[in-house]
DNA sequence: GCTGAATCGAGAACAGTGCTCTCCCAAGAT
DNA sequence: ATCTTGGGAGAGCACTGTTCTCGATTCAGC
């Protein structure tokens, strides 16, 4: 992303991020099933035409602000998590940062991680942001791993072959040298994390655990020793 | 819901479930996104504002569909629990079964428990037909402790005591006589399933634990484990 | 600096959508 | 047999995403 040559450039660089924002801004009133394409353009000055010479379609407006949103709740996480404190805090301050964010930005979080909208996205713009939030928290395992914060990783006996290798995968691409037990017991605290973060943002908590403060801190903690940081 | 007396009565009980059902047939196609009134009142031989004979708005239509899926999702959950088996098997068996179900009618799952699209429903009707899975499984743990299959719980010493008052409310109503901190893991554990599923379905795992079954059934024994389920 | 080419906004148009309103016929109740 | 109600048909409104054409503006090569 240099520096854009010409005005004409510069222009439409500016464009298409004020599109985006006011796209955004829309989202936060009205979700991604209100999100109007001609509402923006409205709101931009513009005719709605004049859209579809910055973004070919809605969908694709949509999966900007996709690509958009994993990078924003990943950076949080990264903030989060780099800081000069022991792999326990770490991951204890990227988890409540991933909420803060989600709570903070509903329909973006939603855009991510509820139903898929857009038709099927193709997903290889998008994967490499989705993994950025997951990636900062298995880095607070890696600093454990490195300090000597982890408990010993349990047993092996129970992992099948096919899952082994699945998980050896991971290991050598965001966790070299923690082990695979570890690593896995990782990825189900991660589904607990956004399922939980799912949930209270759904209402599926009312009449339960709501307000979910209290219960998120704790499944936290839990999950914490579950992974083997103490 | 009685036999209805009257043709009339009994025409309309029958072309309200015409309507849902050739719904969530276009919803298996197009996904909630994609469901059109007109579209379906089309199918149908009639005229879309015929429609609203019956259900006041798309959204309405919708809510139907959502409770209607909760209740079929408890009701798999159910039939998987209600066996003569062990508590340990019993939750095994409602975990698969819920995510057979999902599995298999993807679209109504994230119509539930993916991003809340009608405006922001009424949570009245819905929360009852929400709780029957999650009760079933917590119904397991409740024939666990009953027959001494659970270990001992782990300390509340952690606990705060707004956590330990919430819970204490679900423990009343769905698991009297089961300790506060083995059903706040199985909350941890209920959200970890759901968000597994989520990841599943939504293609969060392309490029990790793709295809998930092996992680899935791994995750289900860890969490059992994690429970007190022996 | 001029000219041909690429870019961009405006406007109209098309095929949809959810939803409302009026009209009218048939079924039910009295 | 009358009256009230329920329900379908149709037109219409205000939107939507998307495509097309048509000038105007900007850029790049000479």
């Amino acid at each position: 992303m240099s520096a854009p040559r010409t005005a004409r450039a510069r222009a439409r660089a500016e464009l298409t991020v004020a599109i985006k924002d006011e796209a955004r801004r829309q989202l936060t009133e009205t979700g991604a099933h209100g999100l109007s394409l001609r509402a923006v353009a409205r709101e931009l000055g513009m005719v709605s035409s004049a859209l579809y010479r910055y973004f070919p379609s809605r969908d694709e407006l949509l999966t900007a602000l996709i690509i958009d949103a994993y990078n924003a709740l990943g950076a949080a996480a990264e903030r989060a998590v780099a800081r000069e404190i022991d792999a326990c805090e770490q991951w204890r301050r990227g988890c409540h940062a991933v909420r803060d964010w989600a709570r903070a930005h509903p329909h973006e979080y939603s855009l991510i991680y509820g139903s898929p909208i857009p038709g099927y996205r193709a997903p290889q713009d998008t994967i490499a942001p989705a993994g950025r939030a997951p990636a900062a928290l298995v880095g607070a395992l890696r600093t454990g791993w490195a300090t000597g914060g982890l408990r010993p990783p349990p047993s092996t006996a129970h992992i099948s072959d096919e899952l082994r290798e699945q998980a050896a995968v991971l290991v050598r691409l965001f966790a070299p040298e923690v082990p695979v037990p570890i690593v896995l017991r990782a990825l189900i605290a991660l589904t607990q994390l956004f399922g939980t973060i799912s949930f209270e943002l759904n209402g599926q908590f009312v009449g339960t655990v709501d307000p979910a403060d209290e219960f998120f801190g704790h499944a936290v903690e839990e999950m914490m020793f579950f992974v083997g940081l103490r």
